[in-house]
DNA sequence: TGTACATCAGTGAACGCGCGTTCACTGATGTAC
DNA sequence: TGTACATCAGTGAACGCGCGTTCACTGATGTAC
């Protein structure tokens, strides 16, 4: 039941990169429709892109590192609309809320690679480092510690608050990926039910 | 690098529930130190039991019922720990949090038995129902009822408020399990400023 | 413009491996007399 | 108490499969003259 092999014409000299982008793309499609990295075999990537499995290794030294590179592309992914969703702020309260829009809005609308992302065991070698980087983690801090100087949220941790609310948005995120008949009720209520929880929870108070 | 065959001798005519009880046991305990159901071959199983593959199947149909069978070990264990956490408490906020801290205790404790729970893609076929049973989601439910009863919560949607709060301490829980080398700073300390800033959040404006 | 040659993207066949599961069996345990 | 027999927990060998990866190769594309 894999796609039938395409066209597939030879690349010409200068494009090499071309198969590996296709390679790439097969792969985070059969990684969607599977939803398990160790269900997704070279065989079958080398299959959908209409080549054999060889070929695979002369763009990708291993099955590993193939599928770091189908995480980097999303993580990128990821760290871009953060960054757009974060432009139009108008303060920063504003511009929390807007990045944990995106941050929940990017996992529902791309499930299995937030699965793979951030659900799975990180085998990849994803470092923490870069994983904070992607998650807009630094960028998050920032905005949190002139909320807080602005006297819009209470305490003096930008990290802890930062924690807390990366825990809330990705457990929103996690339930619904992986328990999407639950009865969760429009998911645009509980988002914005999660979030202004958290800020209300956050405010000073009076 | 398994451990090495055990003693082993046959089981008398009752006893049969004794090599049961020790596959489940392996199978538990090499699912914590693989980190996924995948990794876990039966044959292992049988080695670490001391047992050769085919007796497995005297006591399970297949491998996936037996990794139910792990699973639902534990999460009647959660189930409980909720039930005794709760028992203390001396009001519906206070019983509120008490199931949180257990709950989250819970996945810290047993982080590889809570990623097969609650973080794997559920082919094995648990139903939502025996989750929602599981996470004690009904009693949670209903405490947060007499909660808004009582003034303490405002709103009055109690599933919401739980669906946020499991929100809440699932995402901690996760992002705890997944990623323990992130500077979290001490877990105490986070898990007590998730739920404070909870109960603030939902707490009546006054 | 035409031919001989170099390059290198992609192939075909095979490797060794570990897997879940089946099946005919063995032999210790328990029972009937 | 002793013997013949039934039971059934566990075995040994094998099945067919799909996997990641290697390796010597082919033949279309591009280049030098």
């Amino acid at each position: 039941m894999t796609t039938a092999p395409t066209h597939r014409r030879r690349a010409r000299r200068g494009e090499g990169d071309r198969l590996r982008e296709e390679i790439l793309d097969a792969a985070e499609r059969l990684l969607i429709e599977r939803g398990s990295e160790e269900a997704v075999s070279i065989r079958a990537i080398a299959d959908a892109v209409g080549v054999t499995p060889p070929s695979i290794y002369l763009h990708f030294a291993d099955k590993d590192e193939l599928f770091v590179a189908v995480c980097e592309e999303r993580f990128d992914q990821l760290a871009r609309l953060s960054t757009e969703a974060a432009a139009g702020a108008t303060d920063p309260l504003d511009e929390i809320r807007r990045r944990g829009e995106a941050y929940i809005r990017f996992g529902l609308d791309n499930p299995e690679q937030y699965r793979v992302l951030f659900l799975g065991t990180n085998v990849n070698a994803v470092t923490v480092d870069e994983m904070a980087k992607w998650a807009c983690l630094s960028d998050l801090i920032d905005v949190i510690r002139r909320a807080m100087h602005d006297g819009l949220i209470t305490g003096d941790d930008p990290l802890l608050v930062a924690n807390g609310l990366w825990a809330a948005v990705h457990g929103l995120v996690a339930l619904l990926i992986n328990n999407p008949q639950f009865p969760w009720g429009p998911i645009d209520r509980l988002v914005d039910h999660i979030l202004t929880t958290q800020f209300a929870g956050l405010a000073p108070r009076p």
